[in-house]
DNA sequence: GGGTTAAAGGTGG
DNA sequence: TTCCACCACCTTTAACCC
C-alpha cells in the first residue's frame, strides 16, 4: 500500500523526495520538468531553516490529523456504515435532481498573464525565462521558466537557484488591470454579467450566445480567445467549456497554455470525465485536503468520492461531505450570482524578524495607516478589527476585537491593535497585518470617488436628515475621530508615532477606561464639540496663541477655533488634510460653522445627540469585556487543536449514526 | 438552544 | 551572501451571550 506516496518513502539517502512542496503538484505548465531536480534544490535551499522547521511542524500535525481519522475509521461497525450509506443515496437523489445541463459555461484564463503583460511592453524578455516579482516571492512565470521548475509563489532566491540566468521583472500592477480591462471589454460581448474571478480570469454564462447565433460553445471559445488575442495586441488565453462553473474551470486547464478544451452537456460524458479526474484538479482541494483524502480514506479521484460517500459522511461535517459528493457527481454552480461586495479589507508587511518593541509599534503604526488609506479610498467604515502576526519561527497567530462604532480612522485603528499586540509580547515577529471587517453596510455604498471626504460631509450636510444619522459615513468619520480623550496624544503622535506615547495611550486606557465608560461618555456628549479634553483646553486659552503644535487657519466668530493639529489634522473632528488642500480646508471650515448653526437653531437635544441606535450599539458591546481569557501562549507550549479542520468532533459521530 | 464572536486553518490568485 | 508575499474568501470549533 502506499507505494505511491512521498511521504511514506523515506529513503535516507534522499531526505527530499519526503519533503513536501507544493512546487512539483499537479498544476499545468510543469510537464517535461525534472521534478526531482527540483524537489532537491528546494529541499536543499530550504532544510534547517525556520520556515523549513515550521513546515515539519504542519506535516507532523496533518499526519496526526490522518491518524486521528483512519482510527475513527477503523471503528466505524458495519451498522454504521450501512446507515451512512443510506444517508449518501438520499444526498445522491436529491444532488440528482439540481443536476443542470441546460446551461454553457466558459471558463477563461489568461496565459501567464503578468509575465505575458511584461512580455508585450519589453519585447526583449520574449523567449528568456522570466518572472515576474522578487527575491522574496515571484508572483508569475513564464513558460520559459516554468522549464525549469519555476513557478507562482516560489521565493525568488530559489527560482534563481533553479535557473540562474532567471529575469526578475517587478510586479506592475496598474498595467496588469488596463490588460485586464482589455480582455473584460471582450468578455463582456459574450457576457455582460460574467464573473471576474481575478484580474486574469473568468467565468462566462454563453448559453444565450450560443443560442442567438446557432454557434457551439467550443466555436464561441475560439471566437473569444481570438479576439482576446487582437484586442490586447497578443495575449493568449485559454478556455474550458462545460455545463456548469466548477467543470469549466478543470477544463480550462487541460489545453494549457493557448488552448481549449469542450465537456460535452450529457449526464454520461461528465461522469466519465470527473469520475477519473484526480481530486487535487477540483477548485478548492488542496494539499492538505488531497493529502487527508488519499492518505485517510484511499480516495484518489472525483469518481471515488461516490464510492466512499459513506466514509466522508461518517467523518466530516454534513456541508464538507456534501460539496465532495458534489464534486464526485460532476456538479457545479449554474446560475449568476448577485454581485459580491467585499467582506474585509487587510494589509499586511513582511520584514526581518524582530523582537524590538519600538519598531514593531512603529511598523504597525504604519500598516494601521495603509489599512485606514486603503478604507477611505473605498468609502469603508467597519467595526472589528483583526491583528495578525507571523512570529519569527513562522506561527500564524490572529487577535480579533469589535469595537463600539465604525471607523476607518487610523487612530482608531492603531489605538485597538496596539491593544492586540500588546497582550502578545515579548515575542520575536516577521509579519504584521491588520483586517477590518463587518462593514458598515448602509454607508458602504456611498461614493468614494468624491474629491474629498470634506466635500463628502458638505454634500451630505445639506440634508438634515443625513446628518442627523448616526450611521451615515459623515458623521461616523467625525465622530470616530472625536470619541475619547486619550485618543487624542494619539492625534498628536501620529506623524511620527512615538513608542513611548503608544504605550502610555495603552496604558492609561486599561487603567481608566472601561467600555461601559466609553459608551457613557458617548451619551452624556450632547453634542460634537463638548466632552473633549482638547476642545475644553482650547477654550481655557482661547485668547492665546495657539498651541505649538497647532496652528489656527480660520476662526469662526462665537465659536471654538477651528485648528489644523500639526498643520493638517482638524481639530474638532479628526480629519486630514494637507495645508495645500485650501478650497477644502475652508469648506470644511463651512461645515462646522454650518454644523454650529443647525445646533444653536434646534436646541443642544437635537442634531447630533445619540439617537437610540447608538445605544443599542454600546449596549451591545457594553460588557466586552476580553470574553476568554486564553491560556498563556507565551510558555511555548502553545496548544494547537489536532481535529480541528474538516473532522467532526469524535464522540458524535456514533451518536449521529443512530439519529440517522 | 440559537446567534455572535474569536481564533485557527485551507485555498487560490 | 541573501533564506518563503499579500490579499480575500471560506469553514470549523469553542466560548460566550441572551
Amino acid at each position: 500500500m502506499d507505494e505511491g506516496e512521498s511521504s511514506s518513502t523515506n529513503n535516507p539517502s534522499r531526505p527530499w523526495e519526503s519533503y513536501n512542496t507544493v512546487f512539483t503538484n499537479a498544476k499545468a505548465g510543469m510537464e517535461g520538468v525534472d521534478k526531482e531536480k527540483v524537489q532537491r534544490v528546494v529541499y536543499e535551499m530550504s532544510k534547517g531553516s525556520k520556515y523549513f522547521q515550521n513546515e515539519e511542524r504542519k506535516e507532523a500535525l496533518m499526519k496526526q490529523k490522518i491518524e486521528h481519522m483512519r482510527d475513527r475509521c477503523a471503528k466505524l461497525s458495519s451498522s454504521d456504515l450501512s446507515n451512512y450509506q443510506k444517508v449518501v443515496d438520499r444526498r445522491i437523489l436529491e444532488l440528482e435532481a439540481t443536476r443542470d445541463l441546460s446551461r454553457v459555461w466558459l471558463h477563461v484564463d489568461m496565459d501567464a498573464f503578468y509575465a505575458a503583460v511584461e512580455t508585450l511592453s519589453n519585447p526583449s524578455l520574449k523567449g528568456k525565462p522570466m518572472a515576474v516579482g522578487g527575491l522574496s516571492m515571484i508572483s508569475t512565470a513564464n513558460y520559459e521558466a516554468r522549464k525549469f521548475g519555476v513557478r507562482a509563489a516560489m521565493p525568488g532566491f530559489i527560482a534563481r537557484k533553479l535557473c540562474p540566468d532567471l529575469i526578475f521583472v517587478p510586479v506592475d500592477f496598474p498595467k496588469y488591470t488596463h490588460y485586464s480591462d482589455l480582455t473584460r471589454n471582450v468578455f463582456k460581448n459574450y457576457d455582460p454579467n460574467f464573473i471576474a474571478g481575478s484580474l486574469d480570469e473568468a467565468y462566462l454564462d454563453i448559453t444565450e450566445v450560443c443560442r442567438e447565433r446557432g454557434l457551439s460553445g467550443g466555436e464561441i471559445a475560439e471566437e473569444l480567445r481570438s479576439s482576446v488575442h487582437s484586442e490586447t495586441g497578443g495575449l493568449t488565453c485559454s478556455a474550458g467549456v462545460a455545463a456548469n462553473r466548477l467543470l469549466a474551470k478543470v477544463c480550462s486547464d487541460i489545453n494549457k497554455p493557448n488552448g481549449q478544451f469542450v465537456l460535452q452537456n450529457d449526464r454520461s460524458t461528465v461522469m466519465t470525465f470527473i469520475s477519473s479526474l484526480p481530486i487535487r484538479k477540483i477548485g478548492g482541494i488542496g494539499k492538505v485536503t488531497e493529502h487527508i483524502l488519499k492518505d485517510a480514506l484511499e480516495i484518489k479521484t472525483c469518481g471515488d468520492m461516490v464510492l466512499k460517500g459513506s466514509l466522508l459522511y461518517a467523518l466530516f461535517t454534513q456541508s464538507s461531505a456534501d460539496f465532495f459528493l458534489s464534486v464526485g457527481l460532476g456538479l457545479g454552480k449554474t446560475d449568476t450570482p448577485e454581485v459580491r461586495s467585499r467582506k474585509s479589507i487587510s494589509s499586511e508587511r513582511t520584514f526581518a524578524a524582530t523582537g524590538d518593541e519600538r519598531l514593531l509599534y512603529s511598523k504597525l503604526a504604519e500598516i494601521a495607516e495603509m489599512l485606514s488609506h486603503d478604507m477611505k479610498k473605498e468609502g469603508l467604515t467597519a467595526r472589528t478589527l483583526t491583528l495578525k502576526l507571523k512570529t519569527a519561527s513562522f506561527e500564524i497567530r490572529s487577535r480579533a476585537v469589535s469595537l463600539q462604532r465604525y471607523t476607518c480612522s487610523s487612530e482608531d485603528i492603531l489605538k485597538h491593535a496596539t491593544k492586540l499586540l500588546k497582550a502578545e509580547l515579548p515575542v520575536s515577529i516577521r509579519l504584521i497585518g491588520l483586517r477590518m471587517s463587518q462593514f458598515n453596510e448602509e454607508a458602504r455604498h456611498s461614493d468614494p470617488s468624491q474629491g474629498t471626504i470634506t466635500k463628502f460631509i458638505v454634500q451630505k450636510g445639506s440634508s438634515r436628515k443625513n446628518l442627523d444619522d448616526n450611521d451615515s459615513f459623515d458623521l461616523d468619520a467625525s465622530k470616530n475621530c472625536l470619541g475619547n480623550d486619550e485618543m487624542l496624544s494619539l492625534s498628536y503622535a501620529s506623524h511620527e508615532t512615538s513608542y513611548d506615547q503608544l504605550k502610555d495611550v495603552v496604558e492609561y486606557e486599561e487603567q481608566s477606561v472601561t467600555p461601559e465608560q466609553e459608551c457613557k461618555k458617548e451619551e452624556e456628549r450632547p453634542q460634537v464639540l463638548e466632552g473633549d479634553a482638547l476642545l475644553r483646553k482650547h477654550k481655557e486659552s482661547k485668547s492665546e496663541t495657539s498651541a505649538q503644535n497647532t496652528e489656527a487657519v480660520s476662526v469662526f466668530p462665537q465659536m471654538e477655533p477651528l485648528l489644523w493639529v500639526n498643520g493638517y489634522k482638524c481639530n474638532l473632528c479628526g480629519i486630514e488634510l494637507p495645508p495645500s488642500f485650501v478650497e477644502e480646508r475652508q469648506e470644511h471650515s463651512d461645515f462646522h460653522l454650518a454644523q454650529r448653526l443647525q445646533n444653536e437653531e434646534s436646541g443642544p437635544s437635537s442634531s447630533t445627540t445619540p439617537p437610540s441606535k447608538r445605544r443599542i450599539l454600546g449596549k451591545e458591546k457594553a460588557n466586552s469585556k476580553p470574553k476568554k481569557q486564553k491560556p498563556n501562549q507565551k510558555d511555548g507550549s502553545k496548544h494547537i487543536p489536532i481535529h480541528t479542520f474538516f473532522t467532526k468532533s469524535n464522540q458524535n459521530s456514533n451518536d449521529e449514526t443512530q439519529k440517522k
